[in-house]
DNA sequence: TAAAATTTTTAGATTTATCTAAATTTAAAA
DNA sequence: TTTTAAATTTAGATAAATCTAAAAATTTTA
């Protein structure tokens, strides 16, 4: 069993594996808000454990046992927030603190139950996929918004960025999941991006659109 | 801010205040599963952050500030329990470690919001009063089993034991919450209770009959 | 490729919650 | 009321996770 720090820290390697493999102990201490040498301390640990292989100065890869330990833990963090939105009414920017709570709650047979009440939802209110128990992923392709060219359709189907401020922005632009769209045009001065959503025009920044995730 | 284990020694100080006030330092180290000198050093402490008064050698009582915080997560308990076996079936004998957990999440609006998705429930599954967000008790009246009369009639309302063997002997005996039981006869040799349940007749020992509740 | 900059690690300290063993206080028994 | 027993506290140690400051390794740049 893993303590909550540990928990955290192989969650965090898990994401940011999916950027860069090996990790590196800097890119791991600025997520987790700590220094440097704590990181370095907590990866030893975590290797003597064999959830992770660890090189010194090279960086961290998660071990099979590390990696299911994290996507379980993503598992339960995304269940949790289908949850909190759909059950309990919060907005898709409210979720995230609570829900990084929520994911160290241990009883297995209480993930299970919490899948079933929520009906097997297969990603999180952000578009994010779910997990199965199995630590299995359905293989969802999503194209960045910023990708789509001029008079391309799609299907908002998730986002990139789960801050609070970028979240309520998209929600009072109607720029919400399942929200159909079309690039109308793509502004040669800054990259911005004009789009047709609900039969309205609606410019937003590149910066935005590359936060959007599309399927076709 | 309090942490986790602050926050369990003012629940069990709050629980164990109920039996005696003051507590004294062996009760919590035995709840607590800890050793004398362990509760000394958080006695300490939470008397440093004003929860509780302590005098050193007569033991502690929670401060108005301590005892609302105390409540606040009996409340969430009891809530959580609630959703449990409400919404995610489990059995009341299943609920008690979970919420030992859940009761720690940080969130009021979570509280609040669950509070109302489970239609302000006034008692958890084993029958035991949900506080309100202020801390107030809906009063209600129980008095044991087995101070009942032969003849005497009532209504299963709670347990004052929560163990998963007492619950689940019950559960095989029919005897739940809601049940209407009736006294047939109380045996001298040792105390034992007969009584009438769904037109059954049942006999209980004296033990289990101090741990049910019941509303007449 | 040698110097400079960056990244990472080590060493030693701190905080929180715990422990054991010994000392002290209070309560109970003779 | 003195002795014994029980409960409680103190002192000092330990483990987990963190920190700062300095040393070491790696990468970048000139």
């Amino acid at each position: 069993m893993q303590s909550y720090t540990e928990e955290n820290y192989l969650k965090i390697i898990y994401h940011l594996s999916v950027i860069s493999n090996p990790v590196q102990t800097n890119a791991i201490a600025e997520k987790i808000q700590t220094k440097a040498a704590s990181v370095t301390d907590m990866l030893k640990k975590l290797s003597d454990k064999e959830l992770v292989d660890y090189i010194k100065y090279q960086g961290v890869t998660l071990t099979e046992k590390g990696k299911l330990t994290a996507i379980n833990i993503v598992r339960k963090h995304r269940l949790w927030e289908v949850f909190l939105v759909e059950k309990l009414n919060f907005k898709w920017d409210e979720v995230h603190e609570v829900a990084e709570e929520l994911e160290h709650i241990k009883s297995t047979l209480l993930v299970e139950r919490l899948d079933e009440f929520l009906e097997f939802p297969k990603v999180d209110p952000h578009g994010d996929p779910i997990p199965d128990q199995h630590g299995n992923f359905a293989n969802l392709s999503f194209i960045k918004l910023s990708k789509l060219k001029t008079n391309e359709k799609g299907t908002i189907t998730g986002v990139s960025e789960h801050s609070s401020p970028f979240l309520k922005h998209l929600e009072k632009l109607g720029l919400t999941l399942g929200k159909r769209v079309e690039i109308s045009e793509i502004i040669d001065f800054d990259g911005s991006v004009e789009l047709l959503i609900d039969d309205k025009k609606l410019n937003i920044s590149r910066e935005v659109a590359k936060h959007i995730l599309i399927s076709k």
